[in-house]
DNA sequence: AAGGTGTGCAACCGCGCATTC
DNA sequence: AGAATGCGCGGTTGCACACCT
């Protein structure tokens, strides 16, 4: 079962490597690059494994890695992503060019993951540790706690909404044409919101409507997904079948012209939890269910 | 000073995906 | 079509050093 680890046969040194032999590596991935990763020991002159090599190369002796302490802004990037992402250290990697997934997977490790449970927050879901939720309930020092627990998840909510449409605008490049559903396929599942934090039907769905024309909206433009547009009168929305019809509609009806609010904290939550709520179903039912109300 | 414990990080391992044959 | 191969990723391990008692 499975692939012979290529590492597999005997005589292959492991362990931390010498300088000889980074300067062995250097030398050969200098002057010949490395296509075939198998064949570079070999050729370069190491008793190593093809894949110790590029592990060695990517980590470590590659000329464009950055090494030492992260900046703050590294260290927010880091945050923000992973509380839209998770454990995806490569993409989060890709967003810090000169940093190594490996770097950033261990400084998460040692350093990030331990100041937010210092804080009291799930390096996980970002939530707080102590409920995980946002169930209201208490006292004024509670709520006022929970305002601020609430106030940090949107800033994450907020940094994912805006990468999410980013991400999305380059699917769209690739091809893809189901815009929607892959906003609802990638909003991560995570322990939902209590449900009598949505006051009515009419809000989630107003707000789930808010949400897919800033996050569609962003395909287009690179205005902040946060700028909403003016949202036309609730009876006014129209059966809408496909996402097609959707960007035609608004494109029709002018719904991108005059970004006048910006979503508030909580507008995003009721959003981002209905989206959570439902994302089973297509975005068309939920409009349809709105618009049959 | 010495032993124990904690921490950071480089390196390894196993798996999944993409490509090749 | 499916087996073989290579690459890349995320999780884990183990070593070296720092700190504590």
């Amino acid at each position: 079962m499975g692939r012979k680890a290529c590492c597999e046969n005997l005589g292959l040194k492991k362990g931390p490597w010498t300088p000889e032999e980074d300067k062995k590596l250097l030398d050969y991935v200098g002057k010949h690059g490395h296509r075939n990763w198998r064949l570079v020991p070999a050729k370069a002159g190491l008793e190593r494994c093809g894949k110790s090599c590029r592990l060695r190369w990517i980590n470590y002796l590659k000329p464009d890695i950055k090494r030492g302490n992260f900046s703050t802004e590294e260290d927010h990037t880091i945050i923000k992503l992973h509380a839209l992402l998770g454990n995806k250290w490569s993409i989060i990697a890709a967003h810090l060019p000169q940093r190594t997934d490996n770097e950033i997977k261990n400084y998460w490790k040692t350093n990030i993951k331990k100041r937010l449970i210092g804080m009291g927050l799930d390096p996980i879901t970002h939530k707080t540790i102590k409920q995980n939720t946002f169930e209201c309930c208490g006292d004024g020092q509670d709520q006022s706690k929970d305002t601020i627990n609430i106030r940090h998840v949107a800033q994450w909510e907020r940094a994912r909404l805006e990468a999410e449409a980013r991400g999305s605008m380059l699917q769209v490049g690739s091809g893809s044409s189901n815009l929607s559903g892959l906003i609802l396929s990638k909003i991560p599942t995570q322990p939902c919101l209590s449900s009598h934090s949505v006051s009515t039907e009419h809000k989630r769905v107003h707000n789930m409507y808010a949400l897919v024309l800033t996050t569609n909206h962003d395909f287009r433009s690179s205005v902040s997904t946060l700028s909403i547009p003016k949202l036309p009168a609730v009876s006014n929305i129209p059966q809408i079948t496909n996402t097609e019809s959707l960007l035609t509609y608004k494109a029709d009806n002018n719904v991108m012209e005059g970004c006048v609010s910006n979503l508030q904290d909580d507008d995003i939550m009721v959003a981002v939890e209905a989206f959570r709520t439902a994302r089973s179903e297509g975005i068309e039912e939920l409009f349809n269910e709105f618009t049959s109300m």
